[in-house]
DNA sequence: TCCATAATGATAATGATTATCAATATCTGG
DNA sequence: CCAGATATTGATAATCATTATCATTATGGA
């Protein structure tokens, strides 16, 4: 927490209470991944109001600095999870039955990585994401 | 062409002279990710008063009969593309500087998704996406 | 404390996609 | 070939997530 506001304060950013409340949310539900919506009506039991504008630009700065990070599900919108601290992210299983998210790491990419990094590529990122059954929706076969 | 429209119509779907400008535009382009706007513009060279609406209606339709893949490159919108036979998707590699797009076959994965159904998924696609320089962009060391 | 300026909230604007609906085109069966 | 059931179309309004605008307020270093 004091670690990534250093981080705001470095990036020429002020602690307000709102980003204080928002990284709070964010904090309080690691693992999960809110839209800004549910972040919004999160931050507003702390800050009741809080604007949905202030709740995309903090989500905005917190992902530009890596303390978030972003992505999106095969839906409209974006979601947001506290980052790990790599330099890659993980991954992600999509249950296409229930939807739960089951997360993943991504040592099995080095050796593609490799092949890639061979052929003169320069890798930056990566993104992977499974749509299956999880273990408990999946159909009996 | 022909097996295509011939899919069209087994699904009840008749064939008319929008869908098949689009689906000119679509096959004179294998290879290009087109988005809504770009198979517009194509599309009205041939059928001039063809309108929007039915570009979004024409593109869901050959996507949901798997005619057409549908995905996004971290952009505002979707991008179609004529679909491979095979179950899977290909995959992409981004280049951060020019755009370009690289395709990459999915044999790779087999491992990971060997281990994955061991664990009891049951696999129905997966997405892989590869940010990179690519080797004319890449920053010389 | 003062003050330059960063941040906020309300709200308008944007941009892609979807819904609506009256008018039109397709195609099947007679 | 033709009629009629119905699928499709184009114009346009609506939606929905996200961004931009701008006057007002809060922050934090001097
Ligand atoms: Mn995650
Ligand atoms: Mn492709
Ligand atoms: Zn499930
Ligand atoms: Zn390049």
């Amino acid at each position: 927490m004091d670690k990534i506001k250093d981080k705001l304060k470095n990036s020429n950013y002020r602690i307000t209470g709102q980003r204080s409340a928002i990284l709070e949310v964010m904090m309080d539900n690691r693992g999960k991944h809110l839209s800004a919506e549910e972040v919004l009506a999160e931050a507003r039991k702390t800050v009741p109001n809080i604007g949905i504008a202030t709740v995309y630009r903090t989500l905005e700065k917190l992902a530009s600095i890596e303390v978030l990070y972003k992505t999106r599900f095969d839906e409209g919108c974006y979601r947001y999870e506290l980052s790990d601290e790599g330099i890659h992210q993980h991954h992600h299983i999509i249950c296409l039955e229930c939807g739960q998210i089951t997360e993943m790491e991504d040592d099995f990419l080095n050796t593609l990585e490799q092949q890639l990094e061979d052929r003169g590529y320069q890798i930056i990122d990566h993104e992977l994401k499974i749509y299956a059954y999880c273990p408990s929706c999946r159909k009996k076969v």
